[in-house]
DNA sequence: CAGGACATGTAATTGGTTACATGATTGC
DNA sequence: GCAATCATGTAACCAATTACATGTCCTG
């Protein structure tokens, strides 16, 4: 279960609750994590009662208690054994690839109009990634960059590039199934 | 489920048993979909009770008997419907771009170890995609090619564009941890 | 006054992995 | 003789989604 040390390396930097950690898995993470809220509140309980997380109560007006995990040694511990194990990659499954062979089937006028609507949120994600990028990296970081800012920026340049290349080969694939019909 | 329709889709070709569903799987397939053989034998079971998939098998001298799974009528139309649904995204989960985000807490020699490692099962999988591409694509499909032909070749650009990107972002990331450290 | 952000959860179901289980053939 | 390929499955467990459930504050 990796979503386990991903929550735990998220809490490296401050105590957070569930909700914050859902916030950051939405906004300027989801190019290297996703989950659901359930999963995080879930996945708290069981890392609580194996002693990886402490968790206090803070009592809030007018809103609802907050409960903010950090972590403890054996915590700590658990992500340095971890960050040595051997990395496996995400299974892909590509369910508009799929669709893709469907096409001499059923025509492909079904998935063109899914790949321009893939085209379309995969063009603003990338927006997205743009707009962190000249917030947060101008001018792009160097060797002497602060490793902190570093390791966000390629994790961000992932997001970036894996992005364009889809938006590249969706605009391919319209084009050489339009003219195919 | 969409391993459902994925071994539906594989389907439509001929009628296959599990063992050769999960070979396509982890052949040519695998650059757009993964499965276990378990969770395919499981998967065969529920289509053919929904009545998707009909079975004969057939007694093979020297060894085990074959289950051959094909498409039926309902099979078919449920495969139609599927093509014309909105298509989610896969969720992200990348354990490598978490783990890069430890280098600044644990240092940075492990992890460019990982991304050293990735890095050459990233060119044995480019390796594989080309040798394919030689084989089955060359020279280069057009707008006259036969549309199966045309579907699996940018299903097979698609794993290639994102294999290359992949490895230039993991030369980069390497380079930059090492002069950081 | 409606919708979104904040804040936390439970329950049921489905999807997926790991371990267990068997047995023949073919090629090195 | 050992590993790989062919061929099929069960059982236990872990991971993830969907639906249900509640309540406040703030902004337009």
């Amino acid at each position: 279960m990796s979503l386990k040390n991903t929550i735990l390396t998220s809490l490296i930097e401050s105590e957070k609750s569930g909700y914050d950690i859902f916030r950051q898995f939405q906004n300027s993470l989801n190019y290297y994590w996703n989950a659901s809220y359930q999963q995080i509140y879930k996945t708290l309980d069981t890392i609580l009662e194996q002693g990886l997380v402490s968790v206090r109560t803070v009592k809030q007006e007018q809103k609802a208690d907050k409960k903010l995990y950090s972590l403890t040694e054996k915590g700590i511990e658990e992500l340095e054994n971890w960050v040595h194990e051997p990395t496996s990659q995400q299974k892909t499954k590509n369910d508009l690839l799929v669709k893709l062979t469907l096409a001499r089937k059923f025509g492909s006028a079904a998935i063109i109009k899914q790949l321009q609507q893939r085209l379309s949120e995969k063009e603003n994600e990338l927006l997205n990634y743009r707009k962190i990028e000249r917030a947060y990296f101008t001018p792009k970081p160097s060797a002497e960059t602060h490793i902190k800012n570093v390791t966000y920026y390629l994790a961000l340049r992932n997001g970036i590039t894996h992005c364009e290349v889809e938006i590249n080969w969706l605009h391919e694939s319209i084009d050489m199934l339009s003219s195919n019909q």
